[in-house]
RNA sequence: GGGGCUGUAGCUCAGCUGGAUAGAGCGACGGUUUCCUAAACCGUAGGUCGUGGGUUCGAGUCCCGCCAGCCCCGCCA
C-alpha cells in the first residue's frame, strides 16, 4: 500500500492544484501549501483512503466544503492514472472523500508480493548522502558484577526489536550494550576480591566467583560493616583508575564473569549486541572538558565545572548545571555520556560516525538525556541531519501496581522470570495434551514450551505502548488467547497444518488471484498493510504498532479460516486461497521475525 | 518549589500528522465442532475519554487552570 499511497498523494494534489490554480499558486508563495490530506481510511465502510482536506480548507477557499470537494472530485475523473487505480470517488459526510483501490490493484500488488522477500518494505536507498547513514542503538546496559533483572527486560526486547526493524530497513546498526563497567563501587570490588581470592589474580581462568550478586552482597555488607575495608576500598579506586596493573587485571575477571552471566541470557533471548562499557569512554573525558571550556559553555561553580542548561531551572529560578567534572577532579557518568555521543557522532575512524542515536532506557532518565542532549548540540557536535533520540519506556510493575518484586521483596531476577515463563508454558502444555489425547516427545514439549514462554515475555512487552508503565502478568500473557504471543504463533500453525495436509504454499505456475468473499479481501488488504506499518516504526520506534498490526492480521486470518474452506474447495479458489495463506504466513514470520520471536510449526 | 510521564469499559490496554457513530483483549452472559489444530469463531452487555475552561467547521488527540498517581531535580549511575 505504500506505493498506492504515495501516487495517491501525487494524483491528489495535483487534483487540489487543478481545482483551484491561483490558490494554490499563492499558497506555495507563502510557504504552507494547500493539502488535500490523503490518509488511510478510518473505517472499512470508508473504503481504503479518505481526502479530509475539503474540511479544513474550507475557510481559505471561502466555499463550503460538498464544493471544494466536488472539485477535487471533478479533476480526479479527469485523471487516467487515477482512474486506473481507484473506483469512482464518493462524496460523504461533510465534505470527506472516499476512495476504494480496484481490484484489480489489489490483486496485482498480492502477486507482485509474492515474489519479494523483502513484502514491499523498500531497502533505505543507498545514494551517496545516505551512505553515510549508521545508527546506534544503545539497550540493555546492565551492570558489572549485578545480575540482570526485570529493570533490563524492556530496555534489552524493546531495543533489540527496534534494532532488527531499522536493519531490515537497510540501516547500518550498532547495537551497543554500554554495561556499567566502571565507577567507584569497582574498589570495593577488587578489594574483596584480594581478600577472598588472592589467587584469583595469579590464575584468573582457574577461579569461578558463582554467584557475582551474591559476591557483591558479602562485598558491600564488608564495606557497610568494616571501616577499614572501606578505607582499602577507596585507595583501590584510585589504583584502578591510575591504571594499576594488579587493579586492572581484577577489574578484567570481574568483568569477565559478568559477562559470561550477560551472554546466557542473551543467546536466551537471541540478542545481539556489542559490547562497550562505559570504561571505553574514559580516555575521551578530559577532551570532552576541554571542548566544552574552548566553546564557552563551562564554567566553574563551587569548584565544580559545571554547564548550566537553558529552559531548565532549580528551586531559585536559576538554571540548573550539569556536573562535568567534580570539585576532586573526577568526572561521572554525565561526563561519560558525553563522551559517548561525541565518540558515536564522530565520523570514523575517530568515532562511529553515526547519525542517529537511539537511547533505550527508562523515562526516569529522560531529563538527564534532555541535559546531556542540549549541551552536545551546544557544544555543536551535531551534523545537521544528526538525531538523538531518547527512547523512554515506563516500569515494570506487578499485579499490586507497585514496582515488580519477589513475594520477599527482592528484585526479580531476569533469568528466574523466563524459567517460570517457559515452565508455566510447559504446564500448560502438557495439560492441553492430556485433554485432547495428545502423544508428543519430551523433544517436541520442550522446544515448545520454551518458544512460548519466551515469546509471551518478549511479546507481552511489546505489545504496550513502551510509554507507559507495565503491568507484568504471567497470567496475562500466557493466557493464550487474546492479544498474546500463542495467538500469533497459534494462526502460523494453522497454515502450517494445511500445508501438511497436502496444501502448496509455494505454487510456482502462473498464479491469477479471483478474490470473491469479503474476508478474502479483507485479507488481502490488511496483508499489503504490512509495509506502511514496518516504516511507521522505523520513525516513531514504536513496536507496540508492529504488534496491533500482526494481531489485527491473525484475528482476520482466523476469520478467513474459520469462514472458507482452504483445501476442500475447486483447484482454482484452492490454489487462490493457499497464496493468501502463504502471504499470511511470510508477513507474520517476517512481523514476528523483526519482534525477535521465533515462529512454531506446531504447538 | 521546578520539570517530566501517566489518567480512556469491572480489569489490562490501543487510539498514527485533530476527522465521520471512541476500539481491542480479558472477565461476565449466550451460541458454534461428522470438515484444514476449538490455543479458534459468532453474538450480547459494558464509556460524562480524571476535571473545568479555551482554540476549531470538528478535540480522547492541540493550549491553559485544577485534581490524582509515579518519576527526576549540583558533585551516585
Amino acid at each position: 500500500m505504500l506505493i498506492l499511497h504515495q501516487k495517491l498523494t501525487e494524483i491528489t494534489q495535483a487534483a487540489l492544484q487543478q481545482a483551484f490554480p491561483e490558490e494554490f499558486a499563492s499558497s506555495l508563495k507563502s510557504g504552507s501549501p494547500l493539502n488535500a490530506q490523503l490518509v488511510y481510511a478510518s473505517k472499512p465502510e470508508f473504503g481504503d483512503f479518505q481526502i479530509n482536506g475539503a474540511l479544513s480548507l474550507s475557510k481559505a477557499l471561502k466555499q463550503p466544503p460538498r464544493n471544494i470537494a466536488l472539485e477535487i472530485i471533478k479533476q480526479l475523473n479527469k485523471d487516467e492514472k487515477f482512474l486506473e487505480i481507484c473506483q469512482l470517488p464518493q462524496i460523504a459526510g461533510p465534505g470527506f472523500i472516499n476512495l476504494t483501490i480496484k481490484g484489480s490493484q489489489i490483486t496485482s500488488a498480492l502477486i507482485s508480493r509474492l515474489n519479494d522477500d523483502r513484502l514491499g518494505i523498500p531497502l533505505v536507498q543507498k545514494s551517496k548522502k545516505e551512505q553515510l547513514s549508521r545508527v546506534v542503538v544503545d539497550f540493555s546496559s546492565p551492570n558489572i558484577a549485578k545480575e540482570m533483572h526485570v529493570g533490563h527486560l524492556r530496555s534489552t526486547i524493546i531495543g533489540d526489536s527496534i534494532a532488527r526493524v531499522l536493519e531490515f530497513r537497510g540501516h547500518e546498526v550498532l547495537r551497543l550494550n554500554h554495561v556499567g563497567d566502571w565507577g567507584t563501587q569497582f574498589g570495593m570490588l577488587i578489594n574483596y576480591l584480594k581478600t577472598v581470592s588472592p589467587k584469583a589474580l595469579q590464575e584468573p581462568d582457574a577461579i569461578d566467583l558463582g554467584d557475582l550478586v551474591e559476591f557483591y552482597r558479602q562485598a558491600k555488607k564488608r564495606f557497610d560493616e568494616d571501616s577499614e575495608f572501606q578505607d582499602a576500598s577507596r585507595k583501590e579506586v584510585v589504583k584502578l583508575q591510575s591504571g594499576d596493573h594488579e587493579s586492572l587485571q581484577s577489574w578484567g575477571l570481574l568483568c569477565e564473569q559478568s559477562r559470561k552471566e550477560f551472554e546466557k541470557i542473551y543467546t536466551r533471548l537471541d540478542i545481539r549486541l556489542q559490547e562497550r562499557g562505559e570504561s571505553f569512554y574514559n580516555k575521551f573525558l578530559q577532551a570532552v572538558v576541554d571542548e566544552l571550556k574552548a566553546s564557552g559553555l563551562l564554567v566553574t561553580d563551587n569548584g565544580a565545572k559545571c554547564v548550566f542548561l537553558n529552559g531548565v531551572t532549580g528551586k531559585d529560578g536559576k538554571p540548573l548545571p550539569m556536573i562535568i567534572q567534580k570539585s576532586d577532579g573526577g568526572f561521572n557518568y554525565a561526563t561519560t555520556d558525553l563522551a559517548a555521543i561525541r565518540y558515536r557522532l564522530h565520523s570514523s575512524p575517530q568515532g562511529d560516525g553515526a547519525n542517529r542515536l537511539i537511547y533505550v532506557t527508562d523515562a526516569g532518565q529522560a531529563s538527564h538525556f534532555a541535559g546531556v542532549f542540549q549541551i552536545a548540540k551546544r557544544a555543536g557536535w551535531l551534523k545537521s541531519n544528526a538525531r538523538l533520540e531518547h527512547v523512554p519506556f515506563g516500569l515494570v510493575q506487578g499485579e499490586d501496581g507497585k514496582k515488580l518484586k519477589t513475594r520477599s521483596g527482592q528484585t526479580v531476577k531476569l533469568r528466574e522470570l523466563l524459567d517460570e515463563a517457559v515452565s508455566k508454558a510447559e504446564t500448560d502444555l502438557r495439560q492441553r495434551l492430556q485433554d485432547e489425547g495428545r502423544q508428543e516427545s519430551e523433544a517436541f514439549i520442550n522446544h515448545v514450551s520454551k518458544t512460548v514462554g519466551l515469546a509471551a515475555v518478549k511479546y507481552a512487552d511489546l505489545s504496550q505502548n513502551r510509554v507507559t508503565n507495565y503491568q507484568f502478568s504471567f497470567e496475562r500473557m500466557l493466557a493464550l488467547q487474546g492479544n498474546t504471543a500463542p495467538y500469533l504463533l497459534y494462526a502460523l500453525v494453522r497454515i502450517a497444518g494445511i500445508a501438511r495436509k497436502g496444501g502448496d504454499l509455494y505454487i510456482q505456475n502462473n498464479v491469477t488471484l479471483n478474490l470473491t468473499e469479503n474476508i478474502e479481501w479483507e485479507l488481502a488488504k490488511a496483508l499489503l498493510k504490512f509495509d506502511a506499518v514496518i516504516l511507521e516504526v522505523e520513525e516513531e520506534l514504536l513496536p507496540n504498532r508492529l504488534c496491533s498490526y500482526l494481531f489485527e492480521l491473525s484475528q482476520i486470518f482466523n476469520r478467513f479460516y474459520d469462514q472458507l474452506p482452504i483445501l476442500k474447495t475447486n483447484e482454482t479458489t484452492k490454489n487462490c486461497r493457499l497464496i493468501l495463506c502463504r502471504l499470511t504466513a511470510d508477513t507474520l514470520k517476517q512481523g514476528m521475525n523483526l519482534l525477535g520471536i521465533p515462529t512454531l510449526e506446531r504447538m
